[in-house]
DNA sequence: CGATTAATTGACAAAACTCAATACGAGTGG
DNA sequence: CCACTCGTATTGAGTTTTGTCAATTAATCG
């Protein structure tokens, strides 16, 4: 189930997905999103476009979270990104989405025609160059995650995932996860349970603290970063 | 296999990276590397440029391979994509590369400069749209790349790397592969002996034949398909 | 409070990795 | 032409990590 409303919304986030932060100029890919960006409301696990389907719009999270999802045939499923609130997505596909779009919780979104942002940015500079940089921050996104999926192992992964996600929410060392077990291990290669093995045994270690299973508190910083470290360059 | 011999250099070829059919028209990417083009020769495992190197070409394959390696501190090494004659590179990265470029064999390239592409593009609908597809296609390439590494187990990747490779070189069931066995591992997140293992698993199984290591002969298409099909969608 | 879903834990199996040895192949010099 | 070498690839044996299957505990929601 899913709701439009037409309101301008002003916007409140901040662009997390690859650490770029835009500025809000007239004429940029923000503005545009406040200025004609149609409002949306997904239940919890609703799609919100299909693997395949013509890509027509694309998003602003408002609230909640997104998840970008392939599955195959025999139900093994990659989540190639989650969208947080102030993150935007659907620009990364030309013509038919790749990846289909879920939201994790109900979640609230900003989207965009196509054709709208298509004919804007003919005309708009920063809209063209802010449009550019999106596509290459998910690229660079898409990379990172290869590095994490080909060459890291379990407890590297999730380090990884929980550092990742603590800097996307500006959590201040501690960290509310809005997806289960299941997308976190979809999303880091791995099974449910390697995750939650990992998980405790990273609390165990005193490195990480789990106050509850969806929340984590990032307590011997230090001792994760050097669970990356190796990885760093 | 396609050879680029002459100096102005017209646009035979096809964009294989993602299956992109990039049709040719004046002032599109390719006229402007024929028009404009440095002719470059790199000699084997030369780096056409390093991670964290300021982005300031994009380069188009004439004759070789090259390959886009991260290291990490302690030795991993991933190989993001390769790149075959006709593929152009360099593209994918706004400032900063995030991933080193290196001659695989003896390579000669073409090579563009970010200033005049970026001063074109301004003037210019078509490259400019030439530009954005290419960027989507590294983008798609990499959550392919991204499904491969985190989904398939090692005769999967062994699989998808082979028909990948035949269909990017036209091979008409026999591929000649421009890389070493580390390279291969490399790019799939396995070790050299895994994928050598696998290699002489499909040799002995009949699905493929190998008359040298760096040569391969689809024998068995329906089978490689076979392995494949879980995860076509 | 009971029902249902999500998460954890345990025991075992399988896939891939590591380390070590051997074989192959191209190039070099006797 | 053959032996030698060096880099690359293959093969083998044993270990490690992660996956699988099954059971248990925790959390959520009427």
């Amino acid at each position: 189930m899913m709701h439009w409303r037409t309101e301008p919304v002003p916007f409140r986030g901040h662009v997390v997905a690859a650490g770029l932060a835009a500025g809000l100029e007239r004429g940029s890919l923000a503005e545009l999103f406040n200025r004609t960006g149609m409002h949306a409301i997904h239940a919890r696990d609703a799609e919100i476009f299909a693997e395949g389907a013509r890509a027509d719009a694309i998003y602003r999270v408002l609230t909640g979270a997104v998840r970008l999802t392939k599955l195959t045939s025999d139900g093994r499923r990659l989540i190639g990104a989650f969208y947080l609130p102030g993150d935007i997505f659907g620009i990364e596909a030309d013509d038919r989405h790749d990846f289909a779009a879920e939201a994790i919780g109900e979640t609230r979104l900003l989207a965009v025609r196509r054709s709208v942002v298509g004919a804007d940015a003919e005309e708009n500079t920063d809209l063209a160059r802010d449009l550019w940089n999106h596509a290459l921050s998910h690229l660079r996104q898409a990379r990172g995650h290869m590095l994490l999926l080909g060459r890291k192992n379990a407890q590297e992964r999730i380090a990884a995932f929980l550092m990742e996600m603590e800097e996307r929410t500006e959590g201040a060392g501690r960290v509310e996860l809005p997806m289960c077990r299941q997308d976190i291990a979809d999303y880091l290669g791995l099974t449910i349970e390697t995750v939650s093995r990992t998980m405790t045994h990273l609390e165990r270690s005193g490195i990480i603290g789990l106050p509850s299973s969806r929340r984590v508190v990032l307590q011997d910083r230090p001792a994760l970063d050097s669970l990356l470290e190796p990885l760093a360059a």
